[in-house]
DNA sequence: CCAATGACTAATC
DNA sequence: CGATTAGCCATTG
């Protein structure tokens, strides 16, 4: 397997993807802001360009309103949900239920947090 | 190199 | 809350 596809850029965003914890979501926008640009489209485009889906946890990406967004994959957004749900994310009206609360933003950075607040 | 496109985002109406 | 506008950046023809 393997097969150097897509560009650098698809590829940094399908592997920040898979630091994806199972059972949480993240934005378009914190990967982009993880990889260091501001290239929120891009980043979208790269994310349904991911040929390794769904292995690669690309239906844990959505809309920054919390939003499920879209899904190239079979089944389309329905599938997308479905996986969700699978994974213990609750999702209604095609939002994510408690959003903000099992969004990952990356912060799993150190432990060498200046103490919080 | 220029023009068009897109699994986006934020602001306005 | 829904529809529109404008800004954004990398990829592709």
């Amino acid at each position: 397997m393997k097969k150097t596809a897509g560009s650098a850029f698809e590829r940094a965003v399908w592997k920040a993807m898979e630091r994806i914890p199972r059972g949480s979501v993240t934005t378009y926008g914190d990967i982009a802001r993880y990889l260091g640009t501001r290239a929120v489209r891009a980043v979208g485009t790269a994310v349904g360009k991911n040929p390794y889906a769904p292995e690669v946890p690309c239906h844990r990406v959505v809309r920054s309103d919390g939003s499920v967004g879209r899904y190239s994959g079979e089944g389309g957004v329905e599938r997308k949900i479905a996986l969700l749900r699978e994974e213990g994310v609750a999702v209604r009206d095609g939002k994510i239920v408690d959003f903000d609360s099992i969004r990952y933003r990356f912060d799993d950075q150190q432990v060498t947090r200046s103490g919080g607040s």
